[in-house]
DNA sequence: ATTGTTGCAAATATTTTGCATCAAT
DNA sequence: ATTGATGCAAAATATTTGCAACAAT
């Protein structure tokens, strides 16, 4: 992406961006239905398309990498993990779970929503090692952007 | 799946198993080459299957929830999420991020190991009020495993 | 004119499934 | 014999991309 780029707030984009407001934490396809009644005409192609770019340019937020690969662990116990957000790479944390703290956490807001909690999952996200010293050419932009050699790259 | 199943510890699934403990958080993809080069006959198939029997017997994790598709959030705010492992429903736990504290955990982090933390996410697994309101059928098994209805469903 | 965006369709990537066969109890 | 697992291929699901046409600067 250049970052000179000219973007167009244009009817689909615009009405996407309020699709995703109005749903909760929706998918692709559940914005693509929505926007399907007041727009019949889009396409799936323009959904994902402006799902990115809003991404990109900090409108809205991916909830996962962008990896859509299931990844398998051998260590069941109660850990965490580190992603880079550039090679993808996953790593053990070795740092003690925080079971006390998020665990009281978790039964407040049991208490407060009715929500059961059965667990947590929590990941750092950043740069391994071997990332951070490839490329140098890494800065932050904003909150939760990264740029890269020119690109945008987001973490979530 | 009947709980009086007699499971088999196959040459095949032994191997995946292997795989998947020296790999570091392997994909599906990367545990099918990895056990190709010990058994070329392997298929996908028989992959994936062994993956899940693997996690649903706890021998190994699956990482994350099961509906392999990208969430779109439109508050771009450092928050978490509580995820349903029954519907897959997604919500925002409103309560304060823990930046002081998670930050605090992922500079000690990056000083030890040089990864370098730009954020990080943390998930409530559970069960939304309608899921546990509605099905009465849920009870733990072991942790990290929740029964229903004579199925076994991890929660990852 | 040039650049950005769209709709459509085709392609890619990931995961699941039906089925005949094989293996273990 | 019966149940469980495999290999193969086809299907299903999720996402990306090439391209001609259209729209905004």
């Amino acid at each position: 992406m250049k970052s000179d780029r000219k973007y167009r707030m244009t009817r689909q984009r615009q009405v996407i961006l309020e699709e995703v407001k109005s749903g909760c934490h929706p998918t692709a396809d559940q914005i693509y239905e929505r926007v399907r009644k007041r727009l019949p005409q889009i396409s799936m192609g323009t959904v994902y398309r402006n799902l990115d770019t809003l991404a990109s340019l900090g409108f809205i937020r991916k909830m996962q990498p962008d990896h859509p690969q299931m990844r398998f662990d051998f260590n069941t116990k109660e850990h965490y993990h580190t992603t880079c957000m550039n090679c993808n790479r996953v790593d053990d944390m070795h740092i003690e779970p925080m079971d006390d703290t998020l665990e009281n956490l978790g039964k407040a807001l049991g208490k407060l929503t009715k929500f059961g909690i059965f667990g947590h999952r929590l990941e750092f996200i950043g740069l391994c090692p071997e990332c951070s010293e490839q490329e140098k050419e890494f800065s932050l932009k904003g909150k939760n952007q990264i740029v890269k050699k020119g690109g945008v790259k987001l973490w979530n």
